[in-house]
DNA sequence: CAGTATCCCACTTGATACTG
DNA sequence: CAGTATCAAGTGGGATACTG
């Protein structure tokens, strides 16, 4: 989900919001950098299942987006850490209560499957 | 964003979440069911830029994922009304965060905005 | 009124290989 | 270590027309 162009009207701004937090690997990306800090490699361990190429793209556009900060260290080997900016950091609450949502959401399922089963 | 199988197993549940909230329209059209039930027409009105198609998509994903209600009266012309159930209200917090940060976002891509062009 | 049915394309995502 | 480059594939989404 890429975010549109500037000229676009959201009719409404959840659009607008998940347009920011709702590609495919951004929110996990999001969640795990609530906890701190970290470099590319810790995310891609993080991040299961994300490539190496999406885990970039997703990046990329979350610091587009204003809420993500990417720092380069001129170092070899290369460093690169990610970190939450301070307006990504008023993501927050809305990341917490996404996880215990997706929590509870996550228990129905597989109530519901042990239903089906019996 | 269609929601994945049974058998997926979230590395994060802020996945899940997005699964469920995450579709193209699916925000708006919870967003617009939060003030109360709607009827097909209605929701069209509402989700702008929605076509019929994208609308009944979304719509029936949302049922199957628990979160909104169809219920249709057997009279002529036909009758369909879209709820929350109880569980889809449980999202009405978080899309209300959304909302308020979707607001916050867009007014800092105007200033941005407003910023270049002087 | 509230949908289906087709057709089709763009964009997102993935797999794999390579590099400063 | 932290990426690009390239190619391929899947699918989400749009346009349009039709219907119980």
């Amino acid at each position: 989900m890429q975010s549109r162009q500037y000229d676009y009207r959201y009719s409404c701004s959840v659009e607008a919001t998940l347009d920011v937090i709702g590609g495919r690997w951004k929110g996990v990306i999001l969640f795990h950098l609530m906890e701190g800090t970290k470099r590319f490699n810790e995310l891609q361990r993080l991040v299961q299942g994300c490539t190496q190429r999406m885990l970039t793209l997703q990046l990329r556009e979350l610091e587009k987006d204003g809420v993500v900060k990417r720092t380069v260290y001129a170092e070899v080997p290369p460093k690169v850490e990610y970190s939450l900016t301070e307006f990504g950091r008023s993501l927050e609450p809305i990341l917490l209560m996404m996880r215990d949502w997706g929590d509870r959401y996550v228990s129905q399922l597989v109530e519901q499957k042990s239903k089906v089963k019996s």
